[in-house]
DNA sequence: AATCATTTGTTTACATTTTAACAATGCAAA
DNA sequence: TTTGCATTGTTAAAATGTAAACAAATGATT
């Protein structure tokens, strides 16, 4: 149906949309126009109708954009059409709050195993999820066939370890760690906590918060 | 000495300079060229150098940055002049987390207190930082001179706490409740994990994975 | 029936970010 | 000394992302 890539900033928003018209279909609605979609994420209706544009739903003039057939769209372009599978590689503080956040997945990304090299967590099931001793990571991901990985082991091992993730098969990464990757056939998505505070911590300096909140006004 | 908000970007990347410099640094490094900082990152040289430029670090020809000179430079831009101090407001799993990880902070930004509405965590220290009451937050925010904060509270909770967080002086927040956030005076930063992972989840899809290499390739 | 108001879909313009191009500089080697 | 080369700093172009503008459609109102 779509033949082309769509813009990464697209499908994240795409990811929010679906999220806040389930609530709204939990909530009795069936219809809704772009601009409540809009004002439900602080975004334009121009944005929204344009995403949608993307993706090629339609909506009927004067009622909206169809809810319920809305979130089986974005469902088709977003999800697999069987299920992805996930694994944690990390088990730490951030690897487990993570895996606690994920365990009640009603999607079709599965968090399927995890991993670490501490024996007192190898071979334990946290959430219903196993975690396995890191040198099995290539046993049992191709068993498994999971295909996406969460990285969340200690900065000086996330290299070998992202190597070692896609050479089992793993086709996308989630960097949390402060190590900057480079992959060469898998996608790589990376967050760093540090830079995203640091990032605030300069945006909210007083006379920098000042520029920016003239900047915003200056463009309404 | 610079007079205009930096792009976004840009701050990004100078808290990752910053911090793979400080590495060089230890490693006895001096200097360093604009391609070999950028190979450090994964960039390109034209980035770094263009960075470089918009803070007004200027490098020796054939000898490159001055590794001390110019983190010394970043601080005095990303840093405030005295401390920021950074509050985490609900301590749950994540919020936990985010705690264990930032206790260790040798920069300028100080995790102060955190927020709570659990009696069992109420009045306890952890990692050296004080958990309050979350109606105590006005009065500690405003005691301590926190800037910062950090929401990972329940995504129900989310958008009036952001609002006590703004009214009791926070200047700065980063969300990481999926819950989309609109403040008025204060710099908003938003990391949704889901919206992040849904996101991989489409860009790994091995049809879509295809696209993007082939695009990646012809850009090169 | 004619006009108006509303809302979609699409094109065009604007803003931001990244990448490329290239002049300027100055060390090294012939 | 002079040529060549490596590296910086800056300007220009391209790519990406966002917002505006507006035609088209259709129901509501007079």
């Amino acid at each position: 149906m779509i033949a082309e890539l769509l813009p990464e900033r697209t499908v994240e928003r795409l990811s929010k949309y679906r999220r806040v018209l389930s609530r709204e279909l939990e909530n009795g609605m069936d219809h809704i126009y772009s601009h409540d979609l809009a004002k439900l994420l602080h975004i334009t209706p121009v944005q929204v109708r344009r995403d949608l544009m993307l993706i090629g739903h339609t909506g009927t003039l004067r009622k909206g954009y169809d809810i319920a057939k809305l979130i089986k769209l974005i469902g088709e372009i977003i999800d697999c059409s069987g299920i992805q599978k996930v694994a944690i590689v990390g088990l730490g503080q951030l690897g487990m709050a993570l895996l606690n956040y994920l365990q009640n997945n009603k999607n079709k990304l599965h968090l399927t195993a995890a991993f670490d090299n501490n024996p007192e967590k190898i071979g334990h099931i946290f959430q219903g999820i196993p975690c396995y001793d890191e040198q099995q990571l290539k046993e049992v991901v191709e068993k498994e066939k999971i295909t996406i990985g969460i990285l969340t082991v200690p900065a000086n091992k996330a290299v070998e370890m992202s190597h070692r993730m896609t050479d089992s098969g793993i086709l996308g990464i989630i960097n949390y760690t402060p190590a900057s990757l480079k992959l060469d056939n898998a996608f790589l998505e990376e967050y760093d906590v540090i830079t995203s505070l640091e990032k605030v911590a300069y945006f909210s300096k007083p006379f920098n918060l000042d520029l920016y909140k003239k900047l915003i006004q200056s463009q309404q």
